[in-house]
DNA sequence: GTCTATATAGGGATAGAC
DNA sequence: GTCTATCCCTATATAGAC
């Protein structure tokens, strides 16, 4: 059995908002995609926001999932790795809403809320893994530099895309240029590492430079 | 004797751009504000994204003159606090062209284009700079660390007032946050400085913290 | 649930008088 | 250079039949 009419439409939405831009894409664009009328769009979803609103909790309960500390015992790279992978993964499946973040976040109330919540969440967790990091002898930062570091950290991860699309003007390579944002993510901590952690990232960078 | 209209129009464009966000406003919007009609609007100008065109190069001659390395002497501390304080301070007065960076350049050839130059140019002058740090023995990092770090420098820049409006929702404090985004980019280079400096960068932590 | 038809509003842009 | 008037188009959204 198809899916039903208001879960292809949420899937549609996505699809296009992400390939040329939430708002750059009408409702009645989307109702044509689908083939159906912009009257049925209407019978399932208040209005375009609503549409945005429901991706956007989609969104917010995958990336959830992902933000998490490792319990009970302390973290290591391979964790750091792991957890921006996924990350990266989740965000590049709903790049729509770092394309156009500030816009989004500014003319809705309910996404700004959320967003922030996200933000405040990522920001705790890095830093926790952080320390973590120093707990283990891994590395070697003071509380200001873990701070500090926590959410250039986070910085980046939020606008690695729209940095990228930025200068490349590139046609989605995708999972090439999310390979290159992770590692650039790890060069902003290397500096804290010990000696042989940090040499070998630096010897991972000959893989990543563009 | 009171400035042309040519110039008035791009005046207050770029004010109700900077504080509403260039998508929300109209050339009816820009022209009420002048109490002029919209048809003496469209005879100054081809159309909207002319407007934005114009206030682009703007920008860019400004942002042009900013990003420029110390000839004839290598490069100290002071050095980058204040290109980064003339920088964010230009960047805060063409602050809408970084709102809505990616819509603004996807769509528009031609700034799509400059901004990719003004990014090139940027990342090799902070290239440049760390190395002669380096080469001043100020600070210690490898060749690719300089490289990364380069990137993230002009990244965090780049995309630090979105960073702020995203999470902060608060209403244009300016300076102050300014003042934050340059302290994040001095934390990127202070795990590679020397004892003395790395410390004082620490204390100063205090100023900044949020 | 889905369609057709339509209302409404607003933005971009132009013609032609002054 | 500036204004008035207006056109065109598209986007959002609704009403009511099926």
């Amino acid at each position: 059995m198809a899916p039903k009419t208001r879960e292809r439409i949420l899937d549609i939405s996505l699809a296009m908002f992400n390939e040329r831009g939430e708002p750059n894409v009408t409702t009645n664009h989307i109702a044509d995609e689908l083939e159906i009328s912009p009257g049925n769009l209407y019978y399932h979803f208040r209005n375009k926001e609503d549409i945005v609103e429901n991706l956007f909790a989609r969104y917010e309960e995958k990336i959830d999932r992902v933000i998490v500390s490792p319990d009970e015992r302390l973290p290591n790279l391979e964790d750091i790795w792991l957890q921006l992978h996924l990350a990266f993964e989740t965000m590049w499946e709903f790049r729509f809403i770092y394309r156009d973040l500030v816009d989004l976040t500014s003319r809705n109330r309910k996404l700004r809320m959320h967003f922030g919540r996200i933000l405040k969440r990522a920001v705790e967790n890095v830093t926790a893994i952080l320390k973590g990091l120093v707990e283990a002898e891994i590395m070697r930062a003071s509380r200001a530099e873990i701070e500090a570091t926590a959410t250039n950290v986070i910085l980046i991860c939020t606008f690695w895309l729209s940095f990228n699309a930025t200068r490349g003007a590139h046609a989605e390579k995708g999972s090439e240029d999310l390979g290159q944002g992770i590692f650039q993510v790890m060069m902003l901590i290397a500096p804290f590492l010990r000696d042989a952690e940090r040499l070998h990232l630096n010897t991972l960078a000959n893989n990543y430079r563009k």
